[in-house]
DNA sequence: GCGGCGGGCTGATATGGATCAGCATCCCCC
DNA sequence: GGGGGATGCTGATCCATATCAGCCCGCCGC
């Protein structure tokens, strides 16, 4: 397999540039962040990055392919917490506690940069406006999570799809992924199905029901928003925890 | 009414005590916090600490009595994404978004803190041990919330009020305010409701079904753990996210 | 060329929890 | 001392979603 985006400028990575819609990186921001994406590493689909109850582990930067991170449940069931995409980060909380709380497997082959603790704290001393980004970052992934809460939690199945299916679409366009009219989405119904807490059948029922309603298309790989508009408003999605109109600090 | 802990030893205060379950903290580090500790409000109940959607917002300490976090939906209900209890931030992270994303209002009166961005960061540069701890405390946030996501996904509504007053009572006897028996909770079944994904009908059955299984009683604004280790089990409770065994960083 | 398997799809039936309606208690305020 | 607003509690009914069962298709390995 070739190294996707090996010869991208740093500027051009998915990591610059969901940081750059939060804070304008200068050009010794981007020579850090140059040097945390030094060691690369690979996942093929079937090899855990992150492992629950596993001691001393560092995070990543996903570079290229998606990811999820679930809970296993003592009955066997699981719970996604989020997905992945690139630029994003993997494993940042786990850093901090002494063993990981939670798996991250891949969905396609991952190719990642390895983040240890001290790069990390290393890199926040140097710059710190890299600390304040990566500190946004990660208050961005709570955010998300808090979203995803809200949707179990208060949104009908049909809303929640409809929901997800448009921040993830709001996150792919942040990392030049896709634009208004959709994007490739590698997830299969039971990935959705672990994730928004419903039975693999009752996705397949929900997406069924969103094409009819002329919404969105989820088929062969691709989502396809069919009535932008009009899936906003029938989801309730309100994209401001996801980014700024441009950066906020200068 | 009277100032409650005004006149506590600061390492006693709630928040020292929960980062301590962490990074043992110099004195240094206790008068740095101290410091944090000066700019007091108290809120009644019926006004709101933080406002969703308003600018500029500071985070504060939790000193004394209950609050909780939630997003308020476009058909006009509710969820409730976290309670917070003495020694726990108040809208952390929306120090850091333009506008906060979540209201937090009281559920007693509160007596809190105030701690601006300014104040937070030049805390940090005084004392990078206090930076990790507090970085520390935002991820057992986030692991709360990813956790509170789990149940309401994939836990039956039993199981998750199990988990959740279980929860609820390992967090508390991290501050000094309840035990192995059981601990005083001023939370209504409709707060409960909100919180857990339920009507308030349902929560009302669930915690009699509770009861009459001789597990756990709430009544009369007490919970009183009756068989600990049998919920334990029931619930599928795990508090490794909570806390280590002793402060994990010299 | 065929068997196995992952993934999408569908109908029938079961069920957990919502919703609706109503009552009891307590507490606060007039 | 009486009225009204929270809050807790309970029964009856309904509905969203799970579960079970099975089919079809395309892909991969042998």
């Amino acid at each position: 397999m070739t190294e996707p985006n090996a010869g991208l400028p740093i500027q051009d990575s998915p990591f610059a540039r969901k940081l750059s819609a939060f804070v304008r990186l200068s050009q010794t921001d981007l020579a850090v962040m140059s040097d945390l994406y030094r060691r690369r590493r690979v996942f093929p689909v079937g090899v855990d990055v992150i492992h629950q109850g596993q001691t001393d582990q560092c995070a990543y930067v996903l570079a290229s392919g998606w990811a999820c991170s679930y809970k296993i449940l003592p009955e066997g069931t699981r719970q996604i917490v989020d997905f992945q995409i690139p630029g994003d980060f993997l494993g940042l909380r786990s850093v901090l506690f002494r063993t990981a709380d939670h798996n991250v497997e891949p969905i396609t082959p991952v190719h990642a940069s390895e983040v240890t603790q001290r790069d990390l704290l290393a890199a926040f001393a140097e710059t710190p406006r890299l600390a304040t980004a990566v500190l946004w970052a990660a208050s961005r992934d709570e955010a998300m999570v808090v979203e995803h809460l809200v949707d179990l939690g208060r949104r009908s199945a049909t809303e929640r799809m409809a929901h997800f299916l448009l921040e993830l679409g709001a996150r792919l366009r942040l990392v030049g992924m896709g634009d208004r009219t959709g994007y490739l989405c590698p997830l299969s119904q039971y990935l959705l199905a672990d994730a928004l807490g419903l039975s693999a059948v009752h996705v397949n029922r929900v997406l069924r029901e969103l094409r009819e309603e002329g919404l969105v298309t989820f088929q062969k790989g691709r989502v396809t928003f069919e009535d932008y508009d009009g899936l906003v408003t029938f989801a309730g999605f309100d994209r401001s925890y996801l980014d700024h109109e441009g950066p906020l600090l200068m």
